[in-house]
DNA sequence: TGGCAAAATGTTAGCGCGAACATTTTGTTG
DNA sequence: CAACAAAATGTTCGCGCTAACATTTTGCCA
């Protein structure tokens, strides 16, 4: 900065004003300044800005790189979400949702001054992590147990699974099996108690829930399971990537999908529509969690208050050709 | 650190040796140090560091958070192998891979002083956006265009594209069909490629590629109109969304795979053993990509000089049961 | 017990920037 | 054209840390 200033035959605060943007600055100075920086090649340190600052404009996102379709899309939509606002974002990919490795990431952003954080933690010990923070930074969870008293984002899990649970009990079927994701997953916990609600509403019997680990692998193990269960006519899968696996087991096993059997998934893959048959899921809007979870985040910074507001966001039955009313023999 | 040091009765530089783990302090004095971080909730102030020493251990990485398998998969291994060296990695995510943004995020990089950059840019816009780097920080391209200067990791698509039409031919097909990804991806270009290689290498006939745009909706389109070729046996679709896609479009119009119509496709996405029927496809090892570009980057970290090396990942045709001679009438 | 090397600890300076205040220049008005 | 406000520009300082060098303490041996 120092050599840009001398080269437009400025003071150094004048090329700090050009770059920040302030106005006073005549503007065959600015122009001065802008051709010296484009000499030397010129580039801010952000660093130095940071410390002398104390702030940056950057939000810290503690999530899992993950290939799975909630994740990432998430990710995806919170990066564009802050980039609407003027902030960058910042992702420490954690390799698995262990507590230490949570607290880390969190410290290596909190080391960075992040103006705010972002913590997408669906399971329990990483719950854990985020009380360990100091608090003074400004923070909001995604996917986080809703009974927690943190400022928090989340699609309404339980909801969803009593949409998918009730669509097939009113398609006529008398019960619903559930192939579950890991049991440590908020995700698949809510969505299981969505599934027994609406069971408990409808009468229905309640079967002991297949766990499965979110992949097709899995749904294929537990669409096995199912296909051994003769009276079973319908299955709630917790992702649409275990009712893939499904629909495949049921396939070999010779059940038809749906005349035999009906099956709603969860996610709304952009896949889910061409599975075969077509998979009638529950969709959440990745958009208006991220959308929210800027806005709340925002709010924080600006009024350096955590008023622990939580969002909930509604998902929607997708309706397609995997659901039928039973075969009546 | 100031208040550290006197709450421990030493001064900031002992405070300073402790925190990064200097020898030459004994080990009283290093308790009594740690307490007081401990009591002060003091965290280190990264920014400062950086000014100070002039680097940071965090590698930028340029990349679209996308929900695409690849993309993904490639980002999250990338993270890993960066852990492993006692780097972090630092995302920049760009919502198209337009040449301004993909240079803006290259600049914010560059503004934080990384110690290396990783670009994932498939496609020749943003390629043009790394041109404009002063070349002073150590780079390398994931799935940058093969012919360029610049250091360079890239699954060898062509190959890929090759060993999977080969395949086809093998098993009995006179000609292969393709579905090809958007024309402006260097990957789909080299699956192209390596199609069109292996056809003129048999002398069987070349038809036009139908082009999507990797999605399961593209591949749909694509495989309507394979449904209308009556002599069409055989299909390579350019990543394993599209061929879902196909094998739905197949399905309704009553064409059976793989009895009338071989598919395979590129990828292998963990779902891709659970399509109906299992889909023959090409699995590219992402953690051997990330594992070379790190160890890349890290070469040209610590020697200073880059040496226009390029590594090229094989990948490996996987055999399911989308795949059969064609059926002689 | 003094002397001396090595280990432990302290002191000073500066990384590049923006905030706050100081100074100079410009434009306007009577 | 003086007088003054406003605009433009300059100066000084410190953000929190590490590097480099300076000083003190320790342990060991003659």
């Amino acid at each position: 900065m120092t050599d840009v200033a001398a080269l437009a035959g400025v003071s150094h605060q004048t090329v700090s004003r050009v770059i920040n943007g302030k106005s006073s600055v005549r503007e065959p100075t600015k122009a001065r300044v802008r051709v010296a920086m484009a000499e030397l090649g010129y580039r801010p340190n952000a660093a130095a800005r940071v410390l002398a600052t104390g702030t940056s404009r950057v939000i810290g996102v503690v999530a899992r790189f993950s290939t799975l379709y909630g994740p990432a899309a998430t990710l995806a939509a919170l990066s564009d979400a802050a980039l609407a606002h003027g902030f960058s974002v910042n992702v420490e990919n954690i390799r698995t949702l262990d507590k230490k490795l949570v607290e880390a990431a969190i410290g290596r952003h909190l080391n960075q001054r992040v103006a705010g954080l972002v913590v997408i933690a669906p399971v329990e010990s990483a719950n854990e992590a985020i009380d360990s923070l100091s608090g003074d930074t400004p923070l909001v969870c995604i996917d986080a147990d809703p009974d927690r008293p943190s400022e928090l984002v989340a699609v309404d899990q339980e909801l969803g699974g009593y949409l998918a649970t009730k669509h097939l009990l009113t398609a006529g079927h008398r019960t619903v099996w559930h192939v579950a994701g890991p049991s440590d997953w908020f995700d698949s916990r809510d969505r299981a108690a969505g599934w027994r609600r609406a069971l408990e509403e409808a009468g229905a019997e309640i079967s002991r829930p297949i766990t499965g680990d979110w992949s097709a692998a899995s749904g294929y193990d537990a669409g096995q399971i199912l296909a051994g269960i003769s009276d079973a006519t319908a299955v709630f899968a917790s992702n649409d990537h275990m009712a893939l696996g499904i629909l495949r087991a049921l396939r070999e096993s010779g059940r038809n999908v749906p005349q035999d059997m009906s099956v709603v998934g969860f996610d709304d893959v952009p896949e889910a529509a061409f599975f075969i048959p077509p998979l009638t899921t529950i969709r959440a809007d990745f958009n208006a969690v991220a959308t929210a979870t800027i806005e709340l985040l925002l709010a924080q910074i600006n009024t350096g208050t955590r008023r622990g507001e939580r969002t909930l966001i509604a998902p929607q039955l997708v309706s397609r050709s995997s659901v039928a009313p039973p075969y009546v023999r």
